[in-house]
DNA sequence: CGGGATCCTTTAGGATACTG
DNA sequence: CAGTATCCTAAAGGATCCCG
């Protein structure tokens, strides 16, 4: 059960409470590196080096991290190849491939907003100016 | 310009590089305390305290901060009432209800990969248990 | 009631060095 | 190449008090 109606017959999703599974998973996808890493990998395979170059200041440290959130999350496929030097592919899982399109249309959606939210953030700060 | 094609052809958004605006704003949606609150703010208007009790777990500072951001980005709308007690309604603006719309859809494909997510996670576990 | 200001703790995150 | 380990700093975030 994942969501519910409150007192006033308002629909209430898990993820509003605290102490929830689907709110650490949707830190995943949404956190700042995971969305990147998700949108990044939505259009192919990539290694590790290849994502870290295709987004732009994450750290070794970080995209390590957010990958392996990822992978035992189930979005993130992992495949290591034992040579020399070791291979290893990242790819998106089904799952991961429909939470990256939803994500993504997010991103485009925002990017075409961005016009306008320079001029609010224009006016915010005028009218907090004076 | 808010896109452009890499070397191989390949889609890429501004929000993929490093010190960008949209980077930013998407953060400010995407973030722990930004998603749930413009979802809160999808079915209605709401008062600081109620938007409070609805976000579980989140403090007076951080609703406060998160709210500024998104009013200052021009998601939000804020209207203040100078009556004792005060009374400040939070509203999503036509920009800030499209973008809670595919927030609320993400957030609701999230909940329902929740199952597969437990399992992909017990597997995850269980393989690096051994 | 809706915050702002202050103080403090915890986490995110970067830099560097090292390893199979 | 693809990480892990360590150390450190900066930012997020919570608790408390105060004010209009």
């Amino acid at each position: 059960m994942t969501q519910w109606v409150d007192e006033h017959g308002k629909l209430v999703f898990d993820v509003f409470a605290k102490a929830c599974t689907s709110r650490a998973t949707l830190e995943h996808v949404t956190g700042r590196w995971g969305v990147l890493t998700m949108v990044a990998l939505r259009d192919g395979t990539l290694r590790f080096n290849a994502l870290r170059r295709r987004v732009d200041g994450v750290s070794e440290k970080m995209l390590a991290q957010t990958l392996q959130a990822l992978e035992r999350d189930g979005f993130v496929h992992r495949e290591a190849q034992a040579t020399i030097p070791p291979r290893v592919d990242y790819t998106l899982t089904p799952m991961g491939r429909q939470t990256a399109d939803s994500l993504l249309s997010l991103v485009e959606l925002v990017e075409s907003q961005m016009v306008e939210v320079e001029a609010a953030q224009a006016r915010y700060d005028t009218a907090k100016g004076d």
